[in-house]
DNA sequence: AGATTGACTGCAT
DNA sequence: CATGCAGCCAATC
C-alpha cells in the first residue's frame, strides 16, 4: 500500500529532490521511516525516481546494498542536481515545492 | 496479537 | 562534525 508514496515520489520533477519527511507528510499520516521502507520495498517494474528522495541533510542515505548510494548521486547529477564538496545537495535550491501537488493535501502557505 | 526492524528526524552530548 | 536516544508508522516474522 505504498502506492501513495510512490505517487508522491513520482510527482517530483527532474532536477529536484525531496526529503523523506516531506514525502511522508504529503503521502499521508506516514512517518519518514515508511517512506524509506517503501522505497526499499520498491516493486520490480517500478517507475519510481527513488533517487530523487534523499534525507534532510541533503545527502543520500545508506541504502540496503553497498554502492547504491553512489548510483543515486550519479542519477541526480544526471538530472542537473549539484552536490557540494561535502557530497551534499542544497535543499534550499533543489528542494521540491509540493505546492501544486495534491493541492489540498499540502497547505504550504505558499509563497 | 506482540516484538522487531527500517533508505528518517531532531535534539543533546 | 560524529554518536546516542527517542518518537514515529507500517510491514514482516
Amino acid at each position: 500500500m505504498y502506492q501513495r508514496i510512490y505517487s508522491v515520489v513520482g510527482n517530483i520533477p527532474a532536477g529536484k529532490v525531496a526529503t523523506y519527511g516531506q514525502v511522508a507528510g504529503i503521502a499521508g499520516r506516514c512517518s519518514p521511516r515508511q517512506v524509506g521502507y517503501a522505497l526499499s520495498a520498491l516493486p520490480e517494474g517500478h517507475d519510481i525516481p527513488w533517487h530523487r528522495v534523499i534525507n534532510r541533510q541533503g545527502r543520500v542515505s545508506p541504502r540496503s546494498f553497498p554502492g547504491g548510494d553512489l548510483v543515486q548521486r550519479h542519477l541526480l547529477e544526471a538530472e542537473g542536481v549539484v552536490f557540494n564538496d561535502k557530497d551534499r545537495v542544497d535543499l534550499e535550491r533543489f528542494g521540491w515545492d509540493p505546492v501544486w501537488q495534491h493541492g489540498n493535501s499540502v497547505v504550504k502557505g505558499g509563497e
